[in-house]
DNA sequence: TGACACCTACGAAATCGTTCGTATAACTAT
DNA sequence: ATAGTTATACGAACGATTTCGTAGGTGTCA
């Protein structure tokens, strides 16, 4: 089992996975440098040393400077962390959180519209 | 300014303020009981005495054992928690949260007239 | 070659979250 | 009143997170 659950990011290393995400593979300066507010240089550098070990980014060490990588898409982090907060504020229904989400700040007609499209689906597959 | 913005509460804040929500105000022995897994009773006082600190919970000391009440609703909780993920992880937009959060687990039939009818009023509103 | 810049590794400190043991006060009931 | 139960308060320990200083290796260039 190489493939063990990987652990909810913490704030910082949440920081550093956006601009990975963001960006693409890049190295600690890179990324350092990137981060308005992420502290100095080699709390960065620990950070994703750390981030490493937990599996949450990969690196290639080919070059003097690491190049790391995040080791899931953003997808898949947003997923996790949703289904967190479903679970432990929401009663496990996506549904409220989705209501909540929605009911506060505005949002684009285009969104909307993309809501309004995910429903129609999901209507018609409940009626299957 | 005796309106501090409240920290997010921790998962064993949260755990303690879910049964302060679902069952109303409660003493550390019955929050402890209804925890089936939250440590045991002293773990329990010292986190609700922390949370006291933090604002999270107010408590009446008339009586010998003090009694606990969340100090913000539950949805004003929910509120803080999304806006803080949607911040942090869905770069600032609250429908792909929403998106997100639909494309995963099945919804019932209820809800999703519900959010439907959501969709209609922000609709609505948009075109003002 | 020597000075300098840049990179990783390591470890220590500060803070926070979580857990629990122990002390002490208060109530209950015999 | 004494013993037993139940409550709060306090502090210590432990792990995780965040921060940074310092050491040592590697590359560059005059």
């Amino acid at each position: 089992m190489s493939r063990a659950k990987l652990p909810r990011p913490t704030d910082a290393e949440l920081a550093i996975l956006r601009v990975l995400w963001d960006r693409g593979a890049r190295t600690v300066r890179e990324v350092h440098e990137a981060l308005q507010d992420g502290g100095g240089y080699t709390t960065v550098l620990k950070t994703m040393q750390i981030m490493t070990e937990k599996g949450l980014v990969t690196r290639d060490e080919s070059q003097r400077a690491h190049v790391y990588s995040a080791r899931l898409p953003r997808e898949s982090t947003q997923q996790q962390l949703v289904t967190d907060l479903v679970d432990r504020v929401f009663g496990g229904s996506p549904a409220r959180l989705a209501l909540q989400a929605l009911s506060t700040k505005k949002t684009s007609p285009e969104e909307l519209a993309e809501l309004r499209q995910l429903l129609d689906s999901l209507e018609k597959e409940s009626e299957s």
